[in-house]
DNA sequence: AGAGATACCTTGACAGGCGAGGTATCTCTG
DNA sequence: CAGAGATACCTCGCCTGTCAAGGTATCTCT
């Protein structure tokens, strides 16, 4: 649902690493989790999915590898490291503090 | 908190009609009363709050008028219009959708 | 007289999201 | 075997919302 893209906004960098923090995994991977996580109402798109891999691996909230690419087309995984994993944390008790403030401001 | 402005980018327009679902009011009237509510936690920067007065206006979502500046400082105030009310019942099923989302991917 | 609150506004930079385009491999179907 | 569709990655450049910084003017209190 392209309506609520906009009100997800800011939220990519720890939606991503909320899915890092059950097991290392890849790009297309980790949005089709996101999709079944959410009965298909949300997805990121691959240039948002990219260019948020980019800011988290040059941030050190991530790493990555390139997976056995013996069949099938080539996989980069990303593994969250404890800096990230610090930085998860944090964002989920700051998403927990503007959803009471979005909750107190539209009654 | 500054930490959270981001995560609550993307909601200053409904957060705004909200207020002006209560009445009539005026930008430094409205950033007061949403520190109330918030209990300090939140403020929209004058910045952000006089461009999305422009947009919701543009947008025909408001309307404004000036105030009686008999005493003090003049006063723009705002209303909310037909379609400003339609768009804000909207906005806020959104973001019920857009919270069911996130908390379903931040575990 | 000066500080601080009230009240408005504009400019320009910045960052994140994403449409559009590209590459390469594998599997399934006719 | 040709072609479609899924898997899997990536980049460029535009758009939009936010906000730091700066400005104006009035009122109240000391």
């Amino acid at each position: 649902m392209s309506l609520t893209a906009d009100l997800v906004r800011g939220h990519t960098e720890s939606i991503i690493l909320a899915q890092l923090m059950e097991r290392d995994s890849y790009g297309y991977e980790i949005n089709k989790a996101i999709q079944a996580q959410t009965g298909g109402d949300y997805e990121l798109k691959e240039a948002t999915l990219y260019s948020a891999f980019r800011r988290l691996e040059q941030a050190g909230l991530i790493s990555s590898y390139w997976g056995d690419a013996t069949t099938g087309a080539r996989r980069r995984y990303y593994a969250i490291t404890p800096n990230g994993q610090r930085f998860y944390c944090r964002s989920r008790e700051e998403w927990h503090n503007a959803r009471r403030i979005i909750d107190a401001l539209l009654p």
